[in-house]
DNA sequence: AAGTGGTCTAGACCACCTG
DNA sequence: AGGTGGTCTAGACCACTTC
C-alpha cells in the first residue's frame, strides 16, 4: 500500500537473509531512491523504520550500518500478545479459559482508572500453558460499552484477532507497569507454587485509536519463566 | 537548533501545563505550520515526536487528540540511567562504589558476546541507595579499548554524564533483557535479603553510534522495590 | 463539500566523514 | 572536494471525518 512501508519490508527481508551483511553499509539514500523509483524523503521513511526496529544504525556523513539481527531478533516490546509471542517462537502452547463472564468492574479498578463503580465489563481469566505447564495467568477486563461479549473460541485462540479482526477495533497504545508481587492463593494453585512465592505481574491499560480506554490486563508470570527483551534507543536527554 | 524539535518542546510544554486540555484537539497541522512559520512536513515531525512519547493520539480526518499526561508521566523506558531516573522523581539517593578496577572480562561475557577471553575492561560495582536502603546493585563492565578508566567521582555521580560529556561517547542503543534470578550471597549481604530470595536482573548490552559494543551491565534490583513503566504503541502486525 | 491527517515529490541547503 | 545523511520547503494528491 505505502511505498515507504514496502521498501522497509524489502530491506528488512534482505537484512534478515544477510543479503546485506552485518556491519556493511546499505546503499546510500540517493541510490536507494533511484533503485526504488521514489523520492529521497520516502526512502528516509523506510530507513527510519529500520532504525526504530534495530535493523540499522545511521551515521551522518557515513551511511546506514547493518546491525546483527541475531542479537535483536525477539523484541517482546510493543503491544505483543501471548499468541503472537508464542507463534514467533514456535513453542507448543495451550490456553485454558477459566472464566468468561460479564460483571461489574472490581473496585480497585474503578478507583485507579477513575471509572464509575457500576461500570460493566467482560471479565476473562485464562491459563497459558507451555509444554503442559501453566506459566502465565492472564486476567482481562474488557469494558462492556466497547466489547459486549467474547466468544469462548476467541478467548482460547487469540483475543486480539477477534477484537481487531471481527470487531474492527483499532487498538492503539498502552501503559504497562512491570512489578513483582506475592503470589495469591489462586496463583499458587494454578501454577503449583510453594508458600511465600512471588510472581511477575505486567499490568496494562490499553486504549483505542479514539483514546477510549477499553481493556485492563494483568499478566501474572511464573518468576522462573519470565523474560522480557527490549531494543531501546538512547533518548535525547533533552526530551 | 532544529525547528521541528523546538516546536515539539513548545507543544509538549503547553500540554504539560494543560494549555491544551486533555481530550481536546491540537490546532490543525496547517494552522500550526502557519503559527510557527514552517512547512507542514516540519510540523508533522514535531507531532510525530509527541505521538511517540505519548502526548497525543492522531486520527486521520479528525486531528491530534491531547492525551492525559498524568497517566503517562514517568516512562522509565529508553536508556535511562539511575541518575536521570532518580532526578526525575526527586528522591534522596546515594551511590556507593564497591569496586572500580581494570581486569579481564569474565568468561561468561566472552562467550555470550563473542569476545576474546583476554579482553580488558573497567569493572564497576555500585550500590544504589534510596532513603538509606540498598535497592539496586549495578555491575558495569566497560570495554577498555573505549573507556580507559573511570574516575571515582564519575562513578559516584553519573557515569553517563562522564561517558557522554567528558569522553564524548555517543551512546546509541541497547539490548535489554529482564529476568528474575536467585539472589547471590553478595546480593543477600548487600541488600539484606533472606535465604532463597530472588532479584530482578536487567541485563543490558550497550552500543555506540558506530555500532561498537562498549558496555555490559547487570542491574540487580530488590524485588519489592522494582517497577518498570512503559508507554507502548501497537506495532503494525505486519512488522 | 470542506477540513483533517497520510503520503509523496523534487529540490534546496547544511553538517559530517573520508579521500 | 565529493559523498553521505539531516533538515526544510512548497506543493500535490489521497483517505478519512464531519457537516
Amino acid at each position: 500500500m505505502n511505498k515507504f512501508y514496502d521498501i522497509y519490508l524489502d530491506l528488512k527481508c534482505k537484512i534478515e537473509k544477510y543479503e546485506y551483511t552485518t556491519g556493511s553499509l546499505l546503499p546510500s539514500e540517493k541510490l536507494l531512491s533511484e533503485k526504488y523509483g521514489v523520492s529521497r524523503e520516502t526512502t528516509r521513511k523506510a530507513l527510519a523504520l529500520l532504525l526504530e526496529n534495530g535493523y540499522i544504525q545511521k551515521k551522518q556523513g557515513k551511511g546506514s550500518i547493518v546491525l546483527d539481527i541475531q542479537r535483536f531478533n525477539f523484541p517482546v516490546s510493543g503491544l505483543t500478545s501471548f499468541k503472537e509471542l508464542q507463534q514467533s517462537q514456535n513453542i507448543e502452547n495451550e490456553t485454558i479459559v477459566l472464566k468468561n463472564k460479564r460483571e461489574k468492574i472490581p473496585e480497585f479498578l474503578a478507583e485507579t482508572l477513575n471509572l464509575p463503580t457500576n461500570t460493566e465489563a467482560v471479565s476473562l481469566v485464562r491459563l497459558r500453558k507451555i509444554s503442559g505447564e501453566v506459566i502465565i495467568i492472564d486476567k482481562d477486563i474488557l469494558l462492556a460499552n466497547i466489547v459486549d461479549a467474547v466468544p469462548s473460541e476467541a478467548a482460547e485462540d487469540s483475543l486480539y484477532d477477534y477484537l481487531e479482526g471481527t470487531l474492527g477495533l483499532n487498538i492503539s497504545y498502552a501503559k504497562k507497569v512491570f512489578v513483582v508481587e506475592s503470589a495469591t492463593p489462586e496463583d499458587r494453585a494454578m501454577m503449583h507454587l510453594p508458600e511465600d512465592s512471588y510472581v511477575v505481574v505486567v499490568k496494562s491499560e490499553v486504549y483505542l485509536e479514539d483514546t477510549r480506554l477499553f481493556q485492563y490486563t494483568e499478566s501474572r508470570h511464573r518468576l522462573d519463566r519470565f523474560k522480557f527483551v527490549e531494543f531501546a534507543r538512547r533518548k535525547n536527554s533533552l526530551i
